[in-house]
DNA sequence: TATCGTTATATAGTTTAAAACATAAGGACC
DNA sequence: GGTCCTTATGTTTTAAACTATATAACGATA
C-alpha cells in the first residue's frame, strides 16, 4: 500500500508549477530551446509554449528569457530567478516526500494499526537540529543507548525509551535527526573533565547577549553548528570571544531523536 | 501563493482511494444506495458503480456490501470495515493537510526564503506529546516564558529561545504541542515544595520495572497521558502503585514546543 | 537577399475520460 | 404476475486535453 500525491503550487488559484512543468524546466535548462525541450520530455511544441507562457505571466519575475529569431533561430534560457525556484520547488518536493515516505512506513490502513502517530509533521521549538548516522543502538529493558556521528565524525550518546526506539524503528547505519534545546547545551573553555558527557570541540563564531543570558554560537565543524543559551553569569567567568575553541557538553539524556 | 496536493492512496499500483471515492463512500454510507450517492456528489451512477467496484476488488475485505432486489429494490451500505477505513483515511489527510498548510506557511518560493526550514516532518523520540492552547507569551530578550492550557485545565509553563518562537509564530490563544522526554518527568508522593516547576496532578496508571530503571504512566486528566521513567530506588522509596495519586514536575527548561 | 532554426499562433485531428442513455436482471411485496 | 427501485452492464455522446500540422515573424549570418 503506496502513498502518492503530486505537489503543486499554485498563484492566484491558477496551478503554476507542477511536476510536468518542472521537468520541462529542467530540459530548457538543458536544451536552450522550448522545442528541443519539448521533444526532451516529451510533449507537444503548443504544449510546452503554453506552459512556459502561462507560469511566465502568473510569476512577478520572468522564469525565462525567449528570443526569437538570430544566428541560431533564437532560443529559451531560464533566468536566475527561474533557476531559484526550481532550487525552491525541489526543496518542497523533497519535504514532501520525506512527509509522504514516513506517513507510509507508520500506516497499515487496512489493519489501522497507525493510530499511535503523533503529529507527524511538526517543526519543533528546539534549535539544534542535525543529522547524524547511527552507529549503534544498545537496547536494555526501558531505556536504548544510540551512538551518532556527526558529518564531523564527532561521536553523540543518546538515551530514549527502548519504546521509542522500537516506534521510530532506528536501526545502525540509518540517518536520523538529533535533537536538544539550546539551554541543554553547557559550555566550557577547557575540555573539562566535569563535563563527561558527549563532548564535542568547536569553535566560537558569535555571542549575543542580553540582560541575563547568552547566547552562543558554535561551529562544530562540517557546517554543522550548535545554539546554547547560558546565564551571562557563566559566559563572564569564561572570558569566550569569538574565534576561541570551545568545549560543548549536552546530557545524553537531553538528546532526543527524529525521523 | 498556496500548496496543494490531492492525497491518493494506492494498492497494487492502482489508485485504491482518492478524495471523490471518499465523499462518493460517505455519500452510499448517508443515502444507503450508489444511485442516490451518485446523484448527491454529483457524477454519473455508472462512474459511482465502477469505483465502488474497483474498491472493493482491491480490498481485501469488502468496503461495501451491495444488494439487488428486494422491497426497494436493494441497497448499497458501508461495511464496519469500509467505515474503519474512512476515518483511517480521514486521520492520514488530516496529518496531510496540517503538512501542507505549514509548509505553506514556511515558503515564500518567490522570495526563497524557507531556507531556514528543518525537517518539518519529523516523527520524535520524546514520548511525551500533547495539544495544549498558548495562554500567554512573554519574551525577553533571549528568552521567552509560554503559559500553556492543557486539556483539563492545568497550566504548564515551558522556556525556549525567542528565536523559536518567532519561528513558530506562536502566540496567544493557538494551539501547540507540548513535548518532553520521559526521563525529563520527576515524580513526587506529595505535593513537594522542593519541585516547584510545572506541577501537575495526576493518577498512576502502570508501573513497569527492570533492572535499573522504572516506567511510570500517568494519567493527568482528559486523556492526557505523562510517561515518566525514572531509577528504581527513587520509585521503591515512594512506595507506588497503581491508583495512588501522584504529583508530575517538568522542568520548564525541558519542554518544547512543536507546531 | 536567401538561409536557418527558433518563437509565436492558429487550426484540424486524436485520444481520453466522463457523462448520458439504454436495458437486463434481481427480489420483496402487493 | 405485475410493481418498484435498485444493481449490473452495455453503447453512444460529449467535452476536454493533448497532438499534429501548418504558417508567419524574427533576426543574425553568410
Amino acid at each position: 500500500m503506496e502513498l502518492s500525491s503530486p505537489l503543486t503550487l499554485e498563484m492566484l488559484g491558477q496551478p503554476f508549477l507542477l511536476e510536468k512543468r518542472i521537468s520541462l524546466l529542467h530540459a530548457i535548462e538543458e536544451q536552450g530551446s522550448i522545442s528541443k525541450a519539448a521533444k526532451a520530455v516529451p510533449m507537444s511544441y503548443k504544449s510546452a509554449w503554453e506552459a512556459v507562457d502561462t507560469m511566465n505571466s502568473l510569476s512577478s519575475e520572468p522564469i525565462v528569457c525567449r528570443e526569437t529569431g538570430g544566428k541560431d533561430g533564437g532560443g529559451t534560457t531560464i533566468t536566475a530567478y527561474g533557476k531559484q525556484l526550481l532550487e525552491n520547488y525541489a526543496m518542497l518536493k523533497r519535504e514532501h516526500t520525506h512527509f509522504l515516505k514516513r506517513l507510509s512506513e507508520l500506516t497499515d490502513i487496512q489493519s489501522g494499526t497507525f493510530k499511535t502517530i503523533e503529529r507527524l509533521s511538526l517543526q519543533i521549538s528546539a534549535r539544534n537540529q542535525m543529522r547524524a548516522k547511527v552507529v549503534s543502538v544498545v537496547c536494555e529493558d526501558l531505556n536504548a543507548k544510540i551512538h551518532l556521528e556527526l558529518k564531523s565524525g564527532q561521536v553523540l550518546v543518546s538515551v530514549i525509551t527502548k519504546e521509542a526506539v522500537e516506534n521510530l524503528h532506528i536501526e545502525k547505519d540509518q540517518y536520523v535527526t538529533v535533537i536538544f534545546k539550546s539551554s541543554a547545551v553547557l559550555l566550557s573553555e577547557v575540555s573539562d573533565e566535569k563535563f563527561e558527557e558527549n563532548r564535542l570541540e568547536g569553535i566560537v563564531e558569535k555571542i549575543d547577549t542580553d540582560l541575563e543570558n547568552a547566547k552562543v554560537l558554535i561551529d562544530i565543524g562540517s557546517h554543522d553548528k550548535i545554539v546554547s543559551v547560558i546565564s551571562k553569569e557563566i559566559l563572564e567567568n569564561m572570558k569566550m570571544e569569538a574565534g576561541n575553541p570551545v568545549w560543548v557538553s549536552i546530557k545524553e539524556n537531553n538528546i532526543m531523536l527524529g525521523k
